[in-house]
DNA sequence: GTTCTTGCCGAAACCGGTTTCGGACGGAAT
DNA sequence: ATTCCGTCCGAAACCGGTTTCGGCAAGAAC
């Protein structure tokens, strides 16, 4: 009997045309092929021309998978994402991952996609992708200000590009949208609006977002000349349930807001059913600005008015620099932002009541219900 | 000067735990211990096990890629997602990976992602995923009823699952949410609550899930006894704006139906508006009961009634099929349903009109605007 | 006319695995 | 004591690339 191994494989599968195919065509060796198309300094230009022109034309593709246990590199980028986080992104993914590999695309590479739940299977999951070479290099979605992902590719150095910031920035590339500028800004419309006691709902302050969405709001406040009454700042709303108890919280001060910036749309879905239970209309007697874009926003009555994330740019331009970082591009040079871009939708507009009537009008409602 | 080639590169990446590192501290090739690892009939059961003990105490693990240039497979899942067509799934995208890749890398498979936009792309995307091995089968999301893929990896024998079930099904594994249950639930539900006059709003016949939710449609009503009349069904629903057109023309009907029974959420949505401008109320006036289970569907008022999708498992048990079609099992012992979970959301219940009750209150409302 | 460069390519090793082939060894049959 | 046959492993080829090394030929320097 042969010998055979346990599982039954499947065959056969079209040929392809390797790099031994083109060389025998040119009557060269595959070692000057792939130097010729590797751009190396010792073929001359008129055998790099002939090589290139008979690979284009035999429709030759090296096969990634060869050329990484030779290079260490397999044209492939690598994505985990964390899927135990309230994540506001989750709607955008598609788009986002259509921005990635349409990039990847064009540079010939493709996309590897993990997901983890928790931190420790982040570090198993990076790590196995690294090593088994499944991906050159990590785009880091969801930054936390002190991000285990990023000590970890440090330490193994292996190549990254993270969609948002890190609390040290030494050594990082990146790409982030400037949530600070969109708060700064929803601060100036609404002082524009009339109003003049804005309330600020952050998210969760292990992301670097928090940050700097509350150091725009706090700028934006005192560039309209405001100050800002802690009594009226919270933080750590990332779902609509505690975007909810955070409008609860406000709307029972002895002066509540008659704005609120959000850091995270879908707390600020959740100060609709309170508003609106409270007897308050949003838009006229609360108005809301907050940011993201999600879907779910355009569904709300009145829909959201938010500053909306462009995620298939963000795909695409990460994808582009964490390339150009595996090829060897010093990280510190490999920095973009881009602006989100304001979506009005009708939770904001200028006050029907003073902050003293919203009080009294919630005082009143809490006595009859 | 060095012959270099014209991109610097990085080097380094701590070494790995080779094949050979294993057979050297055995006194064995490293073929021996390939085939001890692969389950060769010409290894001893003694050897087999000091080589699976030596593996496992190094932390060995073969790399994938390595292991693809000789045996053409490197246990990666393809999927290509589609990113111009109206896809009420994409809300559920990062469940559905997260299912896809927990499976996956249970079996130390990876995924690898890529995206396109019409036929043309996707034909070019998958033909060169597979030529590179980039993947070794592919999950096809979102099946058409002819499905142009289907055809392409039949051709070049590259194996697939599908998420959905198409025309012809000679030859493919599937997994798929028994639609026409729930839509044939659906109609029984209604029927209980005393609707007589049932409409049917059916997606894009182009996919293969509208015809199977349109049989159970009409199973539904034949059970129940109910006549279905064809004034009452509207096809290519997929969006808001679609299914709020839907709605109108079902509502100008001679007989108006006192529920609509959606095929897709995101068209069950769209009949918010119309209904509500028509004095007609969601939930009393105008039932409402659709399908796929949207976040957005939890923001309306009331709440849409939907059949929900478990998304993640669709993902694990895709992912769990792919790897045993790869392995050679036959496709078409690779089938398997489950069935779509009601979430009841206020958008129905018992008629407050009858069906002349709404005609003469939509003329009524037509006529004073 | 040598010798020294320099440009350019072939040859071969190498990457980390898999698979084929053949032969050493031991026990059973003759 | 041969012969024969399995069992079990080593050796080497192979997969499709990359990279090192060495050498040949032509032109420059002497």
């Amino acid at each position: 009997m042969q010998n055979t191994p346990i599982h039954n494989d499947r065959i056969v599968r079209r040929p392809r045309v390797t790099i031994s195919d083109v060389a025998g065509a040119l009557g060269l060796t595959k070692g000057t092929v792939s130097r010729a198309l590797n751009g190396y300094s010792d073929i001359s230009d008129g055998t790099r021309q002939r090589v290139r022109r008979q690979a284009e034309a035999m429709g030759y593709r090296p096969l990634a998978q060869a050329q990484a246990i030779r290079t260490g590199r397999s044209r492939a980028l690598g994505l985990v994402i964390q899927t135990d986080v309230a994540d506001n992104q989750r709607p955008f993914l598609s788009e986002f991952l259509a921005g990635v590999t349409s990039a990847a695309s064009y540079e010939n590479w493709t996309l590897t996609v993990a997901t983890s739940r928790g931190g420790e299977e982040m570090t198993d999951t990076l790590t196995r992708l690294a090593e088994e070479r499944k991906a050159d290099g990590f785009i880091l979605p969801r930054t936390f200000y002190e991000d285990a992902r990023v000590d970890l590719l440090r330490k193994m150095d292996v190549p990254f590009v993270l969609f948002g910031r890190v609390k040290n920035p030494a050594g990082c590339a990146w790409f982030d949208i400037l949530g600070e500028e969109a708060m700064r800004q929803a601060v100036h419309r609404l002082y524009e609006h009339g109003h003049r006691q804005i309330a600020f709902v952050n998210g969760g302050m292990e992301f670097t977002y928090s940050h700097l969405r509350a150091d725009g709001f706090h700028r934006g406040m005192a560039e309209c000349g405001l100050a800002v009454d802690p009594q009226l700042l919270l933080e750590n709303a990332t779902t609509a349930e505690a975007g909810a108890q955070a409008t609860r919280i406000l709307l029972d001060r002895s002066n509540p807001p008659t704005a609120i910036v959000f850091a995270v749309d879908m707390a600020a879905l959740g100060a609709y059913e309170p508003a609106t239970a409270l007897g308050l209309r949003i838009g006229k007697d609360l108005s809301l600005i907050s940011y993201d874009g999600v879907p779910e926003g355009a569904w709300a009555q009145p829909p959201l008015t938010t500053f909306k994330v462009d995620s298939h740019q963000a795909g695409q331009r990460l994808a582009n620099l964490l390339i150009r970082r595996v090829r060897g591009a010093d990280p510190e040079t490999l920095r973009e932002t881009a602006l989100a871009e304001l979506k009005s939708g009708g939770s904001e507009g200028p006050p029907f009541l003073t902050s003293a009537q919203v009080a009294s009008r919630v005082k009143t409602k809490q006595l009859t219900d």
